[in-house]
DNA sequence: CTTGGGTAGTTATGAAATATAACTAATGAG
DNA sequence: CTCATTAGTTATATTTCATAACTACCCAAG
């Protein structure tokens, strides 16, 4: 049998997984996320800590559960994300009027302006990221990109 | 101060994070990942594993830190992916003939086999993921993936 | 040749994200 | 009122991924 030879010089090529738009989505979402995660960092906010404080501006008095349902994560996560945003200050947990059960989650100034800061932060990020692309072209994507998670 | 009011029964608002093509990737690069699970489980893969299958299959010799390189991650989690495959017979380390230290990564007989099976599934995975997707559509998508990637 | 800095693979470990199970308190239908 | 269900929480397990340190080896300078 014939030795099998290594490749220590040649470049690896990954053209099989290359024809995956999954694998390019991957690779992608990894560039992505670590920018984000950059440009959250000196805001101490983390991607889903910044996607809640997002939903609680948006729809003031959200409960916990609502918001869990919203990010798609588990209830029990959610309590992990309030916390450090209520520790810093940024979120409040009223109670319900309807239901003593739950929580009617607010946020306060210091919340709201630290979330306009991170949102045009962000916003930056996001046209970064798509820097050299036409509007044709993030148009698709976005479309494409929707359509994908209504699959799941 | 007026009560803040909960909001039990009105749908919640995701517009602001809609905006941004970051959260449009992630919650769509959620389904693809439990997809691809699903996909890969009944073959014993998982994403990286059989990313490094298809890796070794492309690049007979390969050797781990080069595996670790091109799929972008730490070399001392490519010796668990190894260890996954050589433990199911699909891939073997064979000793290199240029350098004692590393080792030449080739895949067996049934390595080739099952790469062969799940590659179709993959492949299968990937166009279901892209239904109702135009051609060009699909090659902005993959155009624009690989520009961002590129920014990494 | 020898010596020292760097590299390949491995091991052990830690950090972070995410999921599961069980608990308390409250709700709401019958 | 009773009881199955739900909201929030807690504790815990799992998984993923990165870091540090170790051995064996390579290689180039002296």
């Amino acid at each position: 049998m014939e030795k099998p030879k290594d490749k220590p010089e040649v470049e690896v090529s990954d053209a099989a997984l290359r024809d995956l738009v999954g694998y390019n989505m991957k690779r992608a979402f990894n560039v992505v996320q670590a920018d984000l995660a950059r440009t959250l960092e000196p805001f101490g906010l983390r991607m889903l800590t910044f996607s809640a404080l997002s939903m609680i501006v948006e729809n003031p008095g959200l409960r916990p559960s609502q918001l869990a349902g919203a990010l798609s994560v588990e209830r029990a996560n959610v309590v992990v994300y309030v916390d450090q945003l209520e520790e810093a200050g940024w979120v409040t947990r009223a109670p319900s009027e309807t239901d003593r059960r739950a929580y009617a989650l607010q946020c306060t100034l210091a919340g709201r302006q630290v979330y306009d800061k991170a949102r045009a932060a962000v916003r930056a990020h996001d046209r970064r990221m798509l820097d050299g692309l036409r509007e044709v072209e993030i148009a698709a994507v976005k479309k494409a990109l929707m359509r994908i998670e209504g699959l799941g």
